[in-house]
DNA sequence: GCGGAATGAACAT
DNA sequence: TGTTCCTTCCGCA
C-alpha cells in the first residue's frame, strides 16, 4: 500500500492523534532506541508528507523521518496500548491512541535542516499545494529516459509509485517506453493533473482506484471485481487479462526490476 | 509448511 | 545490473 497517497494518510493520522501534544515513544524491537529515547517525552509539533517520506515535526526541531519501503506499515489504536505484536521498531502513545511501525525501510531522527535536506532532493509532489509540476518537466523534456522510468524516480515525481505510474499512462494512452523528451508539454500536463486527482482520490479513499465509471465491470456488464490490492485497475497486474476499454491483451515486462503493465493497444508504441 | 512476490530505494560493483 | 534491507500474504503442496 504505501505509496505517496498512503503516506499522506498517514500523515494526516498522526497530526489528528498526536499533533501539538506529548507523546510517549518506545522501539520494542530496540533499532530505534536511541531515536525513541531521545522522542519520548516531547511535544510532537506537526506531520508531514513528502512524497513516500513521512515526517514528524519535534518540540526540540529535530523530526523523525520514516520511509515505509515495500514492506512498512502502520498500525493504529486506542490506549491503553497492548502488548506490541511481531516485530515493532517505533511505538508512539499520545493522550487516547498509540502507532505501531512495523518493517520500515528508513525510520531515524533527522537534526534541525535534515528535513530540507531530504526535499532538495526529492521532485514535486502531485499531492502538495507546493508541487511544482514544472519542475519536473525540466528533467523530463531533457532526457531520453522512458516516461515509465522517469515515473518512478522521485527525484523527477514524488508520491506516485508502481501503480499509479502504470494507471495514469493507461489513462492518458501514452507510450510507457516513450523517452522523456519525445513527450509533449501537454500530455505531461494532463499526466500530472491526472495523478493529482487520482492520489487525492487514493488519500481520501484509501485505496487505488484508477477506473472511469464507464468501464466499472458494472457498466460493462461484468460481474464486480475488486483486485487483490483492494482497488479497481485497468492494467496493474491483469497481464494476460484483456484490457479493460479495448478488449486487447494486457502486456507486462520488467523495468529496472519492477514490473509494468500497459496495454499495447491503448498505448501504441511512439504515443505521447 | 514453503517458496515466491510485493505498492521501494540505497548501495556496491 | 545485482544485492540487501525487512515483513506480510498468497498460492501451492
Amino acid at each position: 500500500m504505501p505509496e505517496g497517497h498512503t503516506v499522506h494518510r498517514l500523515a494526516a493520522e498522526h497530526q489528528r492523534m498526536f499533533g501539538g501534544r506529548v507523546v510517549g515513544a518506545v522501539s520494542p524491537q530496540g533499532r530505534f532506541a536511541e531515536g525513541a529515547a531521545a522522542v519520548d517525552g516531547q511535544v510532537l509539533e506537526g506531520a508531514d508528507a513528502h512524497g513516500k517520506h513521512l515526517l514528524l515535526r519535534l518540540a526540540d526541531e529535530r523530526s523523525v523521518h520514516v520511509h515505509l519501503g515495500i514492506y512498512g506499515k502502520y498500525v493504529f489504536g486506542g490506549l491503553p496500548a497492548p502488548e506490541p505484536v511481531g516485530v515493532v521498531r517505533l511505538r508512539l502513545t499520545g493522550e487516547a491512541h498509540h502507532a505501531d511501525l512495523r518493517g520500515p525501510n528508513v525510520c531515524e531522527l533527522l537534526e534541525p535542516g535534515g528535513v530540507k535536506l531530504l526535499r532538495d532532493r526529492l521532485g514535486p509532489d502531485p499531492l502538495r499545494a507546493d508541487g511544482d509540476p514544472g519542475r519536473a518537466w525540466r528533467r523530463i523534456s531533457r532526457t531520453r529516459t522512458p516516461i515509465a522510468v522517469l515515473l518512478m524516480d522521485q527525484s523527477v515525481v514524488a508520491g506516485p509509485g508502481n501503480i499509479y505510474r502504470a494507471e495514469v499512462l493507461f489513462r492518458q494512452g501514452v507510450d510507457p517506453r516513450l523517452p522523456g523528451r519525445r513527450l509533449s508539454a501537454e500530455r505531461w500536463g494532463a499526466i500530472w493533473d491526472d495523478l493529482a486527482v487520482l492520489m487525492a482520490e487514493g488519500v481520501r479513499a484509501g485505496r487505488i482506484d484508477t477506473v472511469r465509471p464507464e468501464h466499472t465491470p458494472e457498466a460493462m456488464g461484468r460481474p464486480p471485481r475488486v483486485d487483490g490490492h483492494g482497488g479497481e485497475v485497468y492494467v496493474y497486474r491483469r497481464a494476460g487479462q484483456p484490457c479493460l476499454v479495448c478488449g486487447g491483451v494486457v502486456r507486462t515486462v520488467e523495468v529496472a526490476s519492477r514490473n509494468l503493465f500497459w496495454c499495447p493497444v491503448c498505448q501504441p508504441p511512439g504515443r505521447g
